[in-house]
DNA sequence: GGTGAATGCTTCGAGTTCGAAGCACATGAC
DNA sequence: GTCATGTGCTTCGAACTCGAAGCATTCACC
């Protein structure tokens, strides 16, 4: 797929959409391996998978504030009030009000969540040896990770472009008005 | 996260895990924020700019069968049946039987499916800029296409484990029944 | 050339996602 | 204290995706 029609200026040379290409198929078609193991293996779908495993792997009082799983897991509150339901119904986290806000809800991994993220772990681990890190050797997984979370960071910090500020802090309203 | 609790033999090393997370969060993200862009600037949706950009720019025809176009850029042939019928009603593309298998079905670009995809394609090009390729060098470029590449390929021919065998020709149906 | 299996696509129902609107609480200015 | 504005989460409706089932055609083999 070349873009080069009728934007001479603006082209991305053959390079870019290699690795534009390589970049979104492979992450989806990743996805996708991943998300089908996860559900036939613990019946996870691979949004709550990455809940549990914030929670019961990065999160030292195994909880965290709804908003930031939101940013980090799937791009819009709702989302994840949707999730947090399924997932709170299936006994895997429960939701608490948060102490030092009475608007924060905190979501929290139970013991059956441990269980079922444990259940999972070793078949995701496998699928990801076997799928992603196969055709790579140590050093290239190594590059890769740091050609990408530098672009990763660029992104989080890009505000995007027209969308409701939703700094966290030190938002900066209106420069002139 | 560090899925580092209790499958010692299983586990991934930190490189790995910071490569997976980079893959998996920049792509979802950059595809979130070309989504919001294409959306808004020409009201298609990635999935629809994809089939434009393949049967404007990549096919000589500007028609490809409706299974290859499923295996590319959606993950069920269902899913591009709902979108070639709404790509249809919006007058971007067509639907013509296979000349040479009464199955098939091919779809080809409008007139104004390609004028859609010009006036979509700089700015798209100008996001990919923007937060792809800012934070990348022109080696890195190089190098991230030469490192998924292959993960690409090697996923595309990887089985997924348990599904239909779904082979294009060549098919070996049954070993010894 | 006839029969059974495979293939190409569509229909259908269920599940998931998003954005906009809404509600409750918090924060800052006065 | 009060008011206006901002923030955290939920509800709601619309859109999208998938897998399974179904239909029509083709292929392979006898």
């Amino acid at each position: 797929m070349s873009f080069a029609v009728p934007y001479d200026a603006l082209d991305l040379d053959d390079t870019q959409l290699r690795a534009y290409f390589a970049l979104m198929d492979s992450a989806a078609l990743l996805r996708h391996r991943v998300e089908t193991q996860l559900r036939t293996a613990a019946d996870l779908t691979y949004v709550q998978f990455k809940v549990l495993a914030r929670l019961g792997l990065d999160s030292p009082t195994g909880s965290l504030r709804m908003t930031e799983l939101a940013d980090e897991v799937v791009y819009s509150r709702s989302g994840l009030t949707y999730q947090a339901g399924q997932m709170e119904n299936a006994g895997l986290v429960e939701r608490q009000p948060s102490p030092d806000d009475d608007r924060g809800v905190i979501l929290s991994i139970t013991d059956a969540g441990r269980a079922r993220l444990a259940s999972a772990l070793p078949g995701h681990v496998e699928e990801l040896r076997e799928l992603l890190f196969k055709p790579l050797s140590d050093p290239d997984v190594l590059t890769l990770a740091a050609l990408l979370e530098p672009v990763l960071d660029h992104m989080r910090a890009s505000p995007p472009r027209s969308a409701t500020p939703r700094r966290r802090k030190g938002h900066v309203p209106n420069p002139s008005t």
